[in-house]
DNA sequence: GATGAATGAGAATTCATTCAT
DNA sequence: CATGAATGAATTCTCATTCAT
């Protein structure tokens, strides 16, 4: 028992994420978190449905505080760009310097089916719309293009970043995540190709600068 | 029961992929998977060591077939781009074409956490490592960028497909997956930004051109 | 469902020593011991480990229980003579007077491998110890002999008595088991031999008739 | 495998004597023994009706050639002390030198239903008819008592083999066995009791030294 | 609100045994 | 005789959840 909040409904989601991340969502005891939490397991019930809402709430109250965090930060930022950068980076050093949660988020959410049929729809439809309008507002900017589904970009960046930490995660969290924030921005705005030489494909020039050059 | 293999590991792997996708790792009972192969249940355990080495081996078996043919199909390619598109058309093809694979691919598999923690590195780790070879293939060409880390443009492409795919599947399965082939391949390579309007920051000029136009 | 003690513990060991009496260790379910004992087949298993230790627990709680009570008994005595005799006259009396009892002691107990190892410690050695003391007590006054080991003569006794139980059980508990107290005593004492006679071996003559004459 | 045995039944039952002994019964597995014979698990079945058979037969073979050894050897002896003592050497000598067959016999065998039922009649009742002439041979000679029950005094000799053998089992083994027999003649035949004062109380004198002292 | 003892549904799994070859 | 792949019955045990206090 860690966590000291008065509030237990809080004190129970504390517990949770410590305990998930340490067992894993399947072995791990509704009475162990409870036991962890200071509390009896027959509490849990008073403010949880079942196991797995808790390990669902976990998800929501985490993300509804990050996303309200992150988008107050973003939105500090003037362009589109430096809004991305600063997402990429958050989204990073959130997980890095919150193991547990990295792992409740990556590993033991993911084991819940139904968050994996998006029983969920709060904070990870929110964290979508988050970065959807950061695509939005360099679009509008004219320094994100507009020929790309934005919700195809939304789930490239996502996507990625998911990935990215999945990766970490499940390597031991041993190298330094935040560090992977630049490269990450610069292939989401430029690809992954050489830029000139893709208009020189095998079938001659490229017509459709104006894309670019608009 | 539908299929007639007479490999009876087969037989019960294809069973396994129609359970798991209609009932979820969870509710699906080993002896439906029985059943529905023509098996007693106690013949599963002749070939698997429990009920999630069924739902890993389905990943590695298939995933076996799928690297090879994707392998043999995206090196007809000449060019590291092509390979590209051939990849992004065959993955998304794939599960478009199989939907109980992707059920599973996608939900079921997730939920085992042996496979979560990457207790299943076969499979998952040639398929990258084919996007790897493929990311190689285009650098050597001079048509990808080198800056950037190829694990890090590998993890960009496999992300986002994996998140692609797994959207589509939570949504029901409703649109069209495999015309988002040409989309994602464009953002793969040129990401989302407007290349010339990036260098043309609004706080002027943009002196690492050369990294593109070197 | 016949015993009523309050302590849940004791009413599962109760029920257990019928059933097991009745049905055998492995034939009996661990569901009718509880619904003998008027409890939820889980409720078992919030007091014992398993049934394997269902069935060394009734073995443990009953031997605590006859141990301190033969002791309390037999130390009433005088002289080691007559504690042996009430020890052989108790053992005897309690099998027969609880024939769910031997049963269990005699017959199920043994098929728990747990038990044959020796893995349970405390009742037997216990037992063992109060034989012994009876026959260190019995040497003190003179009327044991010292020239054999009396862990030897523990294990005569206490071999002896362990046969003679379990071959009434075998044969369906019909004749009278008491009734066999003092021919049992007398061998203990006075073993199988002929005094006298033994006495003409090679090394003279042997002057103690009075033994069984006097 | 290190039976060559040719007749199967013989080696079934050799490898089981190891298996049994090494893993216990129950851990046992049939198809291990069949192993063990070079066989397949279903020869097993051609010779023996199940998994207990194969355990009860262990039992009567040995002790078939066990009791036919013993008595050759016994009857050879002329007076009933001897033979006594010949019964006790080899019983303690037996299983001494065969330590798997001590665990089956002291431990495996004892967790079988059957065995502990009396269901066994044969060897048993033929190694306790053995004792049993020797004892009346000594009475016949006039140096055993008639006085006490021919077959406790039978119980008596037996059990407390039983008991020395399982105790020696249980402890690992580890000291001589045999060693023991003069002792346990020596009881069987004299009693743990001091013969004189017995019957004089435990005020009188002793004189009897010559007894034991020759 | 909090407790925690009691519940009881539920399925994976084993492996002795069979029998077609 | 021998095989060994397939069988399938059968029961323990867990632990999330409840509810009387």
């Amino acid at each position: 028992m860690r966590s000291k909040t008065p509030d237990k409904r809080l004190r129970i989601l504390d517990s949770a994420v410590r305990v998930f991340a340490r067992e894993g969502f399947f072995k791990a005891k509704v009475a162990q978190i409870a036991e962890d939490a200071g509390l009896a397991p027959g509490t849990v019930y008073l403010y949880f449905k079942n196991k797995e809402d808790v390990l669902i709430s976990i998800f929501e109250v985490r993300m509804e505080e990050i996303v309200s965090r992150f988008r107050a930060a973003v939105m500090e930022k003037e362009t589109g760009r430096s809004r991305l950068e600063c997402l990429v980076r958050m989204h990073l050093s959130g997980f890095q310097s919150d193991p547990d949660l990295a792992a409740c988020f990556q590993v033991e959410l993911r084991q819940s089916s139904r968050f994996m049929r998006r029983g969920v729809k709060g904070g990870l439809q929110q964290y979508l719309g988050l970065i959807r309008e950061i695509v939005e507002c360099g679009r509008k900017e004219g320094i994100f293009r507009r020929e790309v589904s934005a919700a195809l970009v939304t789930h490239l960046i996502f996507g990625t970043l998911d990935e990215v930490v999945s990766t970490w995660v499940m390597s031991g969290m041993k190298y330094n995540l935040v560090s992977l924030s630049d490269q990450l921005v610069d292939l989401f705005t430029n690809g992954m190709g050489q830029g000139e030489i893709l208009t020189e494909g095998p079938r001659g020039h490229r017509v459709d600068d104006t894309r670019r050059n608009g």
